[in-house]
DNA sequence: GCGATCAGTT
DNA sequence: CACAACTGATCGC
């Protein structure tokens, strides 16, 4: 099951690429068994150890510092314990006792349901027989390019029949969930920054890793290919492919559609055949303003807090890469700095070789007035510890906490409705920093681009939604 | 003991 | 409530 799969040999891919019924109603899910069985470990793994071990802590930007060694790695169990302030281990509170009894037993009964549900007997579910349509986890049509050898944020279906470029549109886990330094099964085409994560955060091996520069032409396997900055995280592209049919396609991976993006040469050059489409607001209740309003805001708020109270410590939640312009603007616009944050995810910072970013940052907690979080840890409680280890150095907290899905309709694009949660000397602000299209924004891009066929990448599991995402993409395009 | 996957959390 | 994107627990080799 080692095939080696030209451009044109590969038949799997339906040539008139209708298969997924989007359009024409035609009811085949069975496009998305095209089986591939699950060749995971076929090839023996003749990757040299190149990373070194103090690279392989994956993307938990945290698991290089802390206070448990784990395969000679320090992984920390908890900010607040390895800062000191809370005692590891042998808590035993019996609240905690108490909720993982409850979990434990919801679990079971979890399981009760599974075997019940899919007409196994108790002994075959235990035995591990497992139901079908769990067993095999083939990759979704939505995530082949028909007509060529290429697929995208397809790396956790282990080898892909006929597949001979995996392309990674940006550096988030739901997109690059697969790849470690075991990958073996293709070169993987992405941007030189997430090319550099690949690297460093889980160690895939280089010779499997293609970088492509941003608006330069390459070709690939026949196929032209250009990737474009897709206003989402660092790294992030849209993917423009020209088929030597002459049919054009465009991934938008995941993207944040804008005006500026309809002026791009070659989205003006060449009409656009199938989108496949970023459809996770796709939704008219989702209005949220632009970045550019959020971040002043939260430049407004801060400046107005501080000069209340000069000794706020300001905290920006973020998870992996991506809000780096809420915390870089709080720094340039109130000349704030340093920043800090911890190693890890200093280092990934500094990989995108991004000037105004780099330089700012340090490693001192106590005197930094500006600090990065992961957004797990924004909550009063465990703010009001941290407030309490850099004794006396601050007397308040004010921390934003950057999310996509804040507002619906009610609450609008009204930034200065938004009422923080507070208690004490700490508050927490949710700000509607979306790196994903509005409603609208979605909606302008595809007009702008009139495409033949919308195939929508997320929300597309469920029937329902996908008949309502395609009854507002017709209603977009007709006239 | 490890990586892969699932389920729960914000 | 939403939701994408994590994290931690459990599974299976």
């Amino acid at each position: 099951m080692d095939l080696e799969i030209t451009a044109e040999d590969s038949t799997f891919f339906c040539e008139d690429g209708d298969e997924n019924g989007l359009l024409n109603g035609s009811s085949s899910d069975e496009a998305e068994s095209t089986s591939e069985p699950r060749s995971g470990n076929d090839r023996p793994n003749m990757l040299s150890e190149f990373a070194s071990e103090f690279y392989s802590g994956g993307s938990d930007y945290s698991s290089l510092m802390g206070n448990k060694k784990k395969n000679g790695l320090f992984v920390q169990k908890n900010l607040l314990q390895m800062w000191g302030i809370e005692k590891s281990g042998a808590a035993d509170s019996s609240e905690s006792r108490v909720s993982m009894e409850n979990r434990k037993r919801k679990k079971s009964e979890n399981e009760k349901e599974q075997w019940a549900v899919f007409g196994l007997n108790q002994k075959e579910f235990e035995k591990g027989k497992k139901p079908a349509i769990v067993q095999s986890r083939s990759c979704p049509f939505y995530k082949k390019i028909p007509g060529t050898p290429f697929t995208v944020d397809a790396f956790r279906y282990g080898a892909i029949e006929g597949c001979s470029a995996y392309f990674l549109s940006h550096f988030h886990y739901d997109h690059y969930g697969g790849l470690s330094k075991r990958w073996c099964h293709g070169p993987i085409y992405c941007t030189s920054i997430t090319a550099r994560l690949l690297n460093i955060c889980l160690s895939v091996n280089k010779r499997y890793i293609c970088a492509l520069e941003l608006d330069k032409e390459y070709e690939i396997e026949g196929v032209k290919v250009m990737l474009i900055e897709a206003n989402h995280c660092p790294g992030a592209a849209l993917i423009h492919l020209r088929l030597r049919d002459g049919r054009t396609y465009l991934h938008t991976g995941d993207f944040r559609a804008s005006k500026s993006m309809q002026s791009h040469p070659i989205l003006l050059s060449y009409h656009v055949n199938v989108l496949y489409l970023d459809t996770t607001y796709c939704n008219p209740k989702y209005r949220f303003p632009s970045k550019e309003e959020v971040i002043d805001f939260v430049v407004r708020t801060t400046r107005k807090y501080l000069q209340k109270q000069p000794k706020t410590l300001i905290v920006v939640g973020a998870y992996s890469i991506g809000k780096e312009r809420v915390y870089l603007a709080i720094s340039q616009s109130l000349q704030i700095l340093p920043i800090y944050t911890d190693a890890s995810r200093r280092r990934i910072l500094e990989s995108f070789g991004w000037s105004e970013l780099s330089g700012r940052f340090s490693n001192s907690r106590h005197s930094s007035p500006l600090h990065v979080l992961p957004l797990s840890f924004l909550g009063l409680e465990n703010l009001n510890k941290y407030l309490e280890t850099l004794n006396q150095r601050f007397n308040a907290v004010l921390a934003f906490r950057p999310t996509g899905w804040t507002f619906s309709e009610a609450t609008g694009s009204k930034l200065d409705m938004i009422k923080p949660t507070s208690r004490g000397n700490v508050t927490i602000f949710g700000v509607p920093y979306s790196e994903h299209s509005s409603f609208n924004e979605l909606r302008d891009f595809v007009k702008f681009l009139r495409p033949e066929k919308i195939i929508p990448t997320v929300n597309a599991s469920s029937s329902g939604s996908r008949d309502k995402m395609q009854a507002l993409f017709n209603n977009w395009l007709k006239s």
